[in-house]
DNA sequence: ATTATATTTGACACTTATTGTCAAGATAAA
DNA sequence: TTTATCTTGACAATAAGTGTCAAATATAAT
């Protein structure tokens, strides 16, 4: 069963395929080398803001990268749900419901 | 164009024709009145436990309940967000996939 | 109109999450 | 083994969430 790569994990093997060091992507993230070493490593999750600076700085596609951030932030509001998957549909009806009558 | 009624509405609906008083109400949640007050008028949001109690004494679907309360979460996390849409359904990919593999 | 009761409002306090720094310890490269 | 890089955990600062309280308003009863 092949587990796709974790949102950390891509950020860490571009910034070493550019050669680049935690403490040179940290400095242009404008944080302490420490967080980015706990975001590639998944123990804290990086802000939107950093997300699409990585992106940039690593050639990264971002909207794919923003997506995922975005996912994962609704998927963990209802990791203990047992009705998380009807909030997940519910959503998704208001949301188009919005759209239509907004735009 | 008939928008569907906010929780606040419905909870303040059903606490009048109960002829229950947000005093009273308040008490049974453990809170102060201008709380009730500020969430049937959608100011603060409840939280899951209210919604639950709120469900009980009112005798509401305590299910459409919590399913409005988390749809509504998630739609705050995205609200801002022009990718949202694309968020949501990956979201609820994911969510299929650790499903098939987890249970 | 006055009083009594109910609700609303806003300022504040307390708690928990989030986001960061710093410095010491562990790893790996030279 | 020295040097550079990365990791770890304790701590600080800030923001967000959740509540109290009391004064202001609105509503209802006498």
């Amino acid at each position: 069963m092949k587990e796709s790569k974790t949102t950390g994990e891509i950020l860490r093997e571009e910034r070493e395929k550019k050669g680049l060091l935690l403490r040179q992507v940290a400095a242009m993230l404008d944080i302490d080398t420490a967080i980015l070493s706990k975001i590639e490593r998944g123990e804290r999750k990086a802000s939107k803001e950093q997300i699409i600076k990585l992106a940039e700085i690593l050639e990264l596609d971002e909207e794919a990268l923003i997506v995922q951030y975005l996912s994962k932030k609704i998927l963990y509001e209802i990791k203990d749900e047992e009705l998380g998957s009807k909030a997940l549909k519910a959503a998704e009806q208001k949301m188009k419901y919005n759209n239509k009558n907004n735009s």
